[in-house]
DNA sequence: CCTTGACTTCGAGCGCACTCGAAGAGTGAG
DNA sequence: CTCACTCTTCGAGTGCGCTCGAAGTCAAGG
């Protein structure tokens, strides 16, 4: 199925600009192919490896890595490893990153509980 | 019990610059107090607060925000409406990005366990 | 007294990830 | 053919949150 920039724009919550921006940057695993008239026409492939990047992108893992992993991917089999090695790097911050923003917000849910009670010893 | 800026730097795991920004950018409740020699003397009092600017900060706070909640606080009592509300609408927003970055995870986990199995196979 | 080192202010600079806008070209309906 | 629309490239600009560095002050130890 060919999808225009637009297309894949709605489909991915990107905008246009960051999906040429994202080319751009070598985060795509090959440039997109083109219609007569030079407008990008995207398939399944390209659409569902963009999605990978907005799941990595979503959890936080800079642009650099992205480009790292792409990278990766773009050299072709054999190198499964030290994809894995980027990625379980990867969970992990995030694992922790979840831990550390649940830490935090128990305290402001603390905060919360305590205002709530103000306001209802007030009313 | 007072504390040099440096001090306090250590407590929070901010650095001595940021906690300047901080008070410079109105997130403080009031300015630090300041010995014979001009040097800020923090207390406990103060040190609470930035450490409740650290959850805000650590669970995704903007500045802008953090630095209205501190006008609600500095204002005094009367408005824990105000500031119930908007830690709320914050809560809101972290439960809502946490649920967002678990699913994300769980695509970069479903690659990891691709990967994985892979290895598995060509060893 | 002199040096060391932690502090002060201030404004400038940085890294990141977009985000925008200008200027131009191809497409599709009326 | 014309108009509106969507796309193209390119470089510049934005917003955020620090981060840095220069130049100066002050206090304590030797």
């Amino acid at each position: 199925m060919p999808y225009s920039i637009s297309d894949v724009a709605e489909r991915t919550n990107l905008t246009t600009h960051t999906l040429r921006y994202y080319e751009r940057d070598d985060l795509l695993l090959g440039p997109v192919a083109r219609d007569a008239g030079g407008r990008r026409v995207y398939d399944d492939h390209d659409v569902s490896w963009i999605v990978m990047l907005t799941c990595l992108r979503g959890t936080g893992m800079p642009i650099r890595d992205m480009r790292r992993y792409a990278e990766l991917v773009r050299a072709g089999e054999g190198n499964e490893d030290a994809r894995l090695a980027l990625l379980d790097a990867h969970r992990r911050r995030v694992i922790a990153q979840l831990a550390e923003v649940t830490e935090h917000l128990g305290a402001v849910e603390d905060k919360i509980a305590l205002y709530t009670e103000r306001l209802q010893i007030s009313a």
